[in-house]
RNA sequence: GCCCUUGUAGUUCAAUGGAUAGAACAGAGCUCUUCUAAGGCUUUGAUGUAGGUUCGAUUCCUGCCAGGGGCACCA
């Protein structure tokens, strides 16, 4: 990459001027003026002090010695500001990546920088028997797109989900159905109906359990202990349907969103491990208190947890160490990455500091991604009797509206319809991948669905019509061509300069995204990119048989739909080719 | 009470310790005989507060103010 070879350059010239002593690390940015250069250093300025010189004059004399052996990829190198040596690329290698964009296509932007690592990532994590809410929405977007941008790094993935198939919270669902009786008339039914009587007698079972009138509270907790015994054939057969009727609905709801998991986990096969591991460890991790069993997580600045009840039954925080252990033997991971929400933080904290005793090679290579609270800024949602705004309503939602708006467009109605959901899902997704990881999202239903500037639809939109321009260069026979003959003409164009100073950068996003596991680098990166390309289109006609330059810009259309649709992917958006 | 976390335009978000704090929406004003106007172009407007470290602080440290989360038998 352009990066290293101006980071040589600039070692090269600090060794030669003797003052790469202390071996300083060379910071290398885009300043964020186009009229500063594609790159940037401050070197000057951070040595300047050490070496006791004016921070300009190093500046210049460290560009002098760049200048020695000056890289054919640079055209000028100037000291500004304060210190800042600011480099500027040549045409030729715009041309160069331009071109090179072109030949490996869908390949654009892949490093192998992980190759070999094994990375396990768990996200997602709904629990059968209860609703796929919107909250779930954000570790599934963040769990998938950062799968995949590991993958875009070279590393080897395994997608997994946790979920909790045993406890209270089915207890109360399953004793609702029991007092109902009428989930025989439910056989037949479709998924969406079952689920939706599953919903029915969760909220039923809970808000018993909540307010009981009288002995609801302990019915409800006997025959928790009920199913997790296995003891009776009816309880068994509702609890087998229930946890069937769950897993197909989600599955159901991946399938919208994109999302293929390698292994479901559940809670009832890392239960048993987990007591054991906890067991085996007690007086030398774990402490007896008051008929628990304790981690004393305060002895080292954290909170205290409880492993197993005094029921003996074992808590969250050991079904966790189970899963850990069990997640290696499957995948024998490099690393190990964990999609949960904020609220879980201190926990992981306390889960991870007890891991580090009983398994101290698992937890080093544990890490916590944490992501936000989603909240929808209005009302407009459709009212719903529970809390919770189920998955499936608000995308369905979304696309309905997105349908109204595409009343205008002439493409079919069945097209439209899957159309419409990619633009959905987009716009979901989308919203919750600009941010950074662990802050809290607010969806505003009106405003995203406005698809203007900063949005998954806006993405979507400048690639569809990238895709249309291609289609119509292809009728009349203007090929894709990027001839550094050109170059002379093209170069007076400043909305082309814009949109070849960014489209290059595409991989070292992909890096970034990669190293700190973060989505939104990628999302910033693709609204600028677009907004470019929208403002380039603007200018005036790209597909132009008596344009001599025709040829360039059709060129250039083709490298930004490639590389948007490559960074879309990485966010999991899909790019339909008209909208 | 202790611990974690967040405060940036009217609103929703950006900004590896760097140059004039970027966008988008909303507001004001332009722009379709042209390949998708779900677009483009102008324009108004912001770092909670008080200190400190630094050549340089939205970024690091401390206090205060204001949100959010967590603090033993839920997950």
């Amino acid at each position: 990459m352009i990066r290293n070879i101006l980071e040589n350059s600039i070692k090269t010239a600090l060794w030669e001027l003797k003052i790469d002593k202390s071996n300083p690390v060379i910071n290398l940015e885009h300043p964020e003026d186009l009229s500063h250069g594609d790159y940037s250093t401050n070197i000057a300025m951070v040595l300047a002090k050490q070496v006791a010189q004016n921070p300009r004059e190093l500046a210049e004399k460290i560009v002098a010695e760049i200048k020695e052996r000056l890289p054919k990829e640079i055209s000028k190198i100037e000291v500004a500001g304060p210190g800042f040596i600011n480099f500027y690329l040549s045409p030729e290698f715009f041309v160069l990546q331009n071109k090179e964009i072109l030949k490996v296509g869908k390949k654009f932007g892949l490093n192998k920088n992980l190759k070999g690592e094994r990375t396990i990532i768990e996200y997602t994590d709904p629990n059968p028997f209860k609703e796929f809410h919107i909250g779930h929405l954000v570790p599934n977007s963040i769990g998938e797109s950062v799968a995949t941008i590991l993958e875009a790094n070279g590393a080897k993935v395994m997608r997994a989900c946790y979920q909790g198939d045993l406890g209270l919270h089915i207890a109360k669902n399953i004793w609702a159905i029991l007092k109902d009786n009428s989930i025989k008339d439910f056989q037949k039914k479709t998924l969406n109906e079952k689920v939706n009587y599953l919903g029915k007698m969760y909220a039923k079972g809970a808000e018993v359990y909540e307010n009981p009138q009288g002995n609801e509270k302990k019915e409800i907790e006997e025959l928790n202990k009920k199913i997790y015994e296995k003891s009776e054939k009816e309880i068994n057969k509702i609890y087998e349907w229930g946890r069937k009727v769950s897993l197909e609905y989600f599955d159901s709801i991946y399938k919208v969103l994109g999302t293929k998991f390698d292994r479901l986990f559940f809670e009832s096969e890392t239960q048993e491990l987990g007591r054991q591991i906890v067991e085996k460890n007690i007086g030398k991790v774990f402490e007896k208190s008051n008929g628990a069993i304790i981690f004393k997580g305060e002895n080292y600045g954290l909170h205290t947890r409880v492993f197993i009840n005094s029921e003996g039954i074992p808590t969250y925080e050991a079904k966790d160490l189970g899963l850990a252990k069990k997640k290696y033997d499957f995948y024998h991971y490099d690393k190990s990455l964990i999609v949960t929400g904020n609220e879980q933080k201190e926990y992981t904290k306390v889960m991870l500091k007890a891991m580090s005793f009983v398994f101290p090679e698992f937890a080093e290579k544990t890490k916590v991604i944490t992501n936000g609270f989603l909240s929808l800024s209005s009302g407009k949602m459709s009212s719903r009797t529970g809390k919770v705004v189920p998955a499936t309503s608000l995308i369905t939602d979304t696309e309905n509206r997105v349908i109204e708006k595409m009343t205008a467009r002439d493409i079919n109605e069945k097209e439209k319809k899957e159309i419409a959901q990619k633009i959905a899902v987009g716009a979901l997704k989308y919203s919750i991948l600009k941010q950074v990881n662990g802050k809290d999202i607010v969806f505003d239903f009106d405003k995203s669905l406005s698809f203007e500037g900063d949005s998954g639809p806006y993405l979507q939109y400048s690639y569809a019509r990238a895709k249309s321009i291609l289609r119509k260069a292809k009728e009349e026979r203007v090929k894709s061509r990027f001839d550094p003959s050109q170059i002379k003409s093209q170069f007076d164009w400043a909305s082309i300069n814009i949109l070849e100073k960014l489209l290059y950068r595409f991989p070292e996003i992909v890096e970034r995204a990669g190293n700190e596991y973060s989505p939104h680098y990628i999302a910033t990166y693709l609204i600028e990119l677009a907004s470019s390309f929208n403002s380039f289109y603007a200018t005036g006609k790209i597909v132009d048989k008596k344009d001599a330059e025709s040829s360039y810009k059709v060129a250039l259309t083709e490298a930004f739909s490639i590389v948007l649709k490559n960074g879309l992917n990485l966010l999991g958006i899909q790019a339909p080719e008209k909208m």
